[in-house]
DNA sequence: GTCTTTTACCCAC
DNA sequence: ATCAGACGCATTCGG
DNA sequence: CCGAATGCGTCTGATGTGGGTAAAAGAC
């Protein structure tokens, strides 16, 4: 054995801005049973009985349980509800509470518009009678088999994944409550559940934020209470990423659950995941085909499932983990119905697959605050009827309006616990962002840029305004606050909480400010760099810092903060600034302290002067920077004169003043042709007229052409890999159809072998995908292009792929960088002897059809263009050391 | 029991 | 980080 | 003049690399 195969992931933001995990470790018991190494009798009798209507992926044996077994089960079962029931803290007697909960399911189950809800409701009651007299055991067994009974009869007649009701827009919220809340009048996670299955069902973005607003209004409406764990809950998140809240659990947790609740084996669970690529999906087909259950079932509320997610998020220390297995195994067991399950197990890995997360969120609660409002609350709000008289330009007016706000009050303030108070209280209004707006150590969500592929494009994306391009430094983002007592808080580009990982910073940020400042928000890179020299160290480098109890004397990772932008001074908020007064303030109120805080390098220019752009891009790469940002400078004077004159110059600032494009129903019929005919640029087309202005003011939680990011490898004309696929594993989600990711390999002429070099998932089509699974199919017998097992002359030691592949294509491959690795072997000995290399942000591009795979390229080849990479000088950034021959940029 | 190794999570890009 | 797919909206095109 | 086609912006989801860290599992 050699390198552990490491896994995560990440994806850009979801709700929560937190990235979805991996879960590769669905599977972590996997190889052991691939190996026979299975501790053949640990899984076993799953806690309840469990039948499968399916042959195969069932276990027989365990419905063929001897009735003794059956009885130390029972009682096994039954002194862990009991344990369970004190570790509820929970008062109840199990039996009162099974009574109270029976006719609470049959309350959620049962809709009013299905066929036989009353049949339901007494059978469950009969069985809960027939309960009252008995001994603990024997009552235990009977409330089971009701449960059990229960539970076929309801997935026999009122299956949730078969037409769920519909949110019927003619029915009063109130009736909505009377489905959905339970007596108790706690809304149930069947409610959120339902919702889900209708939002999964439905590709249309309209559709899902009408159900999301209805579900949110029937909550608003009906229990306010749970609005905000419900929101919690749809958005995958538990807290905002800046307070400690984690799961801790992934595939694993869940994995194991699964095979203990339904009595899946390995193999079952594998096939099923290996077909949907969805541990969700894994759990709603498993409860489809169990019968009945003998475990009762405890019905599921919003704020129950919440208050699970608090408990494991709150259990630490040793044999928390096993406290975590307990709670998502009772979960699991409680989710009645299979698609209660489904979600029941998708929110547990935080990851819903719903199509719907942050801004779809933010959307919908702006529209069903304007629809209701909590008992308690005086907000007006309107009735569906009065919107409908509506013409549908003020409607959309209306609704853009209320998103604004709710999108810029999370974007200054992502934290649901302070915003849904809030709006419960005052609803949408514009009081809402003095409530709940940008404040000192809370993290906005930052600006981003958007992608520029080379320097042509962003001329034209530029509109031909004045810009700044600033380095763009291979480090970590960095959102500095400040306060008037010299206290700093750190946040990442995500708003993890970093406070306690840059100590030095933290030491180091109250002493630039220079006269006058007292607190500040500021935003800039992070970079390891040699303190004495000055010279910046790799992003490899940077990720080498401690992250947990960093003193200041124990860092072995020295950081200098380029500072690049300003969003708030001395209690004044400069969001609306243009980034000129800001980068002004910036500049003249800080004071710099070499190597330790400056400002990024930066070159003002119009576009007239792309030569110095294009020399200024290569100074910035030669010292290791990614490549440059380029911002906008300045608002435009007054948008509106400008309207008139500049739609015959492609190149030129753009009129809509109005960030509301909906306010354009009036006159905005404009010359929306005009004199376009003189352009020979392709990418300026006519419809330029109607771009929008960039705005040079910082817009938070928004990805603006005013803000471009060019990174070196987004050119074509970057380094590219010539490599060989060599296997795959099966996907996920919506790739669980295809091989993804897919192992890629060098050639190794001296040694005649493959060396793996990286995973790529990114850059494929779905077609590409389709094509390749039928190319590489291991149950085609005839053409399969598959081996069985892992060939001699590949080399990869990180896993075992699915499925390998015979090699016989190259494939062009993009990336960002040249990586050491620790898994991977490619070019082993050439650069190093313990690592090979690897590639930062893989990417595919095409098949080259003109190669065969005996033209690949060569891990030398690779190995050369690591040394070439390598070579860059890291470069003092400023005070230029003097044998610069090769460049020099400005003056 | 204590120390070391492995796993599975978290986070940066 | 990366990229592709899908939807919605606005404009343009085809008949 | 109206429906279909097209272009653009926005949102969503699937998963790449390296490395740190807490808790479990293994070694003695």
């Amino acid at each position: 054995m050699s390198s552990p195969a490491k896994r995560r992931k990440k994806n850009d933001y979801n709700a929560s801005n937190r990235p979805v995990r991996s879960l590769d470790s669905f599977f972590a018991k996997q190889k052991d049973a691939a190996n026979g190494v299975s501790k053949s009798n640990e899984p076993k009798i799953p806690q309840k009985i469990t039948q499968f209507q399916d042959k195969g992926s069932g276990k027989a044996h365990e419905a063929a349980m001897t009735d003794e077994e059956l009885a130390r089960k029972l009682q096994e079962e039954w002194n862990n509800e009991d344990l369970d029931a004190d570790a509820n803290n929970s008062n109840e007697a199990s039996d009162t509470r099974e009574t109270t909960r029976a006719n609470g399911i049959s309350e959620d189950i049962v809709e009013p518009s299905l066929d036989k809800p009353e049949l339901l409701k007494t059978s469950a009651n009969k069985n809960l009678n027939d309960n009252q007299e008995s001994t603990p055991l024997k009552k235990h067994v009977l409330s089971l088999q009701s449960a059990a009974a229960e539970e076929d009869t309801v997935s026999a007649n009122l299956p949730f994944d078969q037409s769920p009701l519909e949110f019927d827009p003619t029915k009063s919220i109130s009736d909505l409550q009377k489905q959905w809340v339970s007596d108790g009048g706690n809304a149930t996670y069947a409610l959120l559940t339902r919702c889900f299955v209708l939002v999964n069902g439905t590709q249309s973005r309209i559709k899902i934020v009408d159900t999301l607003v209805n579900l949110l209004r029937t909550i608003i409406e009906g229990d306010p209470e749970s609005l905000l764990p419900a929101v919690w809950l749809a958005t995958n998140s538990i807290s905002p990423p800046y307070i400690d809240l984690e799961l801790g659990l992934g595939g694993s947790a869940i994995s194991k659950a699964l095979k203990k609740v339904c009595g899946l084996d390995n193999t079952g669970l594998k096939t099923l995941y290996n077909k949907y690529g969805d541990p969700g999906d894994v759990a709603f087909e498993a409860k489809k085909r169990q019968s009945f259950t003998l475990r009762k079932p405890k019905p599921l509320t919003i704020k129950s499932v919440f208050d699970s997610l608090i408990k494991i998020a709150n259990s630490k220390g040793q044999g928390s983990q096993e406290v975590k297995q307990r709670i998502v195994e009772r979960l699991v067991q409680d989710a009645r119905g299979a698609e209660e399950s489904r979600y029941i197990v998708r929110t547990l890995v935080q990851h819903l697959r719903i199509g719907a997360v942050k801004t779809t969120m933010l959307i919908a609660l702006s529209r069903a605050f304007l629809l209701s409002r909590p008992s308690n609350a005086t907000f007006p709000v309107q009735s569906r009827e009065s919107l409908r008289m509506l013409r549908k330009e003020s409607l959309t007016e209306l609704y853009s309006k209320n998103e604004e706000i709710v999108k810029a009050c999370f974007a200054r303030h992502p934290n649901y616990n302070d915003l849904i108070p809030i709006l419960l209280e005052i609803g949408v209004c514009d009081e809402l962002l003095l409530r709940c707006g940008l404040s000192l150590h809370i993290p906005l969500r930052p600006m981003l840029g958007s992608i520029t592929r080379d320097l042509g494009e962003m001329l034209t994306k530029l509109q031909g305004r004045d810009f700044s391009c600033e380095y763009k430094y291979d480090g970590q983002r960095a959102q500095v606050h400040c306060d008037d007592q010299g206290q700093v808080t750190i946040f990442s580009r995500h708003l993890e909480l970093m406070t306690d990982k840059y100590p030095d910073l933290v030491a180091l940020v109250p002493n630039i400010r220079g006269e006058g400042v007292s607190s500040f928000i500021l935003e800039g890179e992070v970079v390891a760099i040699d303190h004495e020299s000055g010279d910046l160290k790799t992003f490899q480098t940077l990720a080498n810092r401690a992250r947990k109890d960093v003193v200041i004397g124990s860092v072995k990772v020295n950081v200098c903060l380029f500072a690049f932008d300003l969003m708030y001074l001395n209690g004044e908020e400069l969001l609306n600034r243009p980034f000129r007064e800001r980068r002004e303030l910036l500049r003249s109120l800080f004071v710099e302290i070499p190597n330790h805080f400056t400002w990024v390098k930066n070159l003002d220019a119009t576009s007239a002067d792309a030569e110095a752009v294009l020399e200024f891009f290569k100074s910035a790469t030669a010292i290791k920077c990614e490549g440059i940002m380029v911002k906008v400078l300045d608002d435009l004077p007054n948008p509106d004169l400008q309207a008139d004159v500049d739609s015959a110059d492609n190149e030129q600032a753009q009129p809509p003043p109005t960030p509301q494009k909906t306010v354009k129903g009036a006159k905005s019929k404009r010359k929306t042709k005009s004199i376009t005919g003189n352009t020979n640029e392709k990418d300026a087309p006519a419809t330029s007229s109607r771009r929008k202005a960039l705005l040079a003011t910082y817009e938070p939680d928004k990805r603006l052409d005013s803000w471009l990011k060019v990174k070196k490898d987004y050119n074509t004309s970057a380094d590219t890999l010539d490599l060989i696929p060599v296997a795959g594993w099966h996907g996920q989600g919506r790739k669980s159809k295809w091989w993804s990711p897919i192992l890629l390999a060098v050639r190794n002429a001296e040694t005649g072998t493959l060396e793996a070099v990286t995973k790529c998932m990114s850059g494929f089509t779905d077609k590409f995908y389709a094509a390749n699974r039928a190319k590489y199919d291991p149950d085609n017998e005839e053409e399969s292009n598959t081996l069985h097992g892992k060939p001699g002359y590949v080399e990869y030691e990180g896993g075992n792929p699915d499925v390998w592949f015979e090699p016989q294509e190259v494939w062009e491959c993009a990336f960002a960088d040249i990586t050491l690795s620790p898994t991977y072997t490619a070019a082993i000995g050439l650069v190093s002897d313990e690592r090979g290399l690897s590639l930062r942000f893989p990417r595919f591009l095409r098949v080259r059809e003109d190669k065969g795979i005996e033209e690949a390229s060569e891990a030398r080849f690779l190995a050369g263009l690591w040394r070439k990479q390598e070579a860059r000088e890291p470069r003092r950034e400023k005070k230029v050391e003097e044998e610069d021959a090769e460049q020099e940029e400005e003056y």
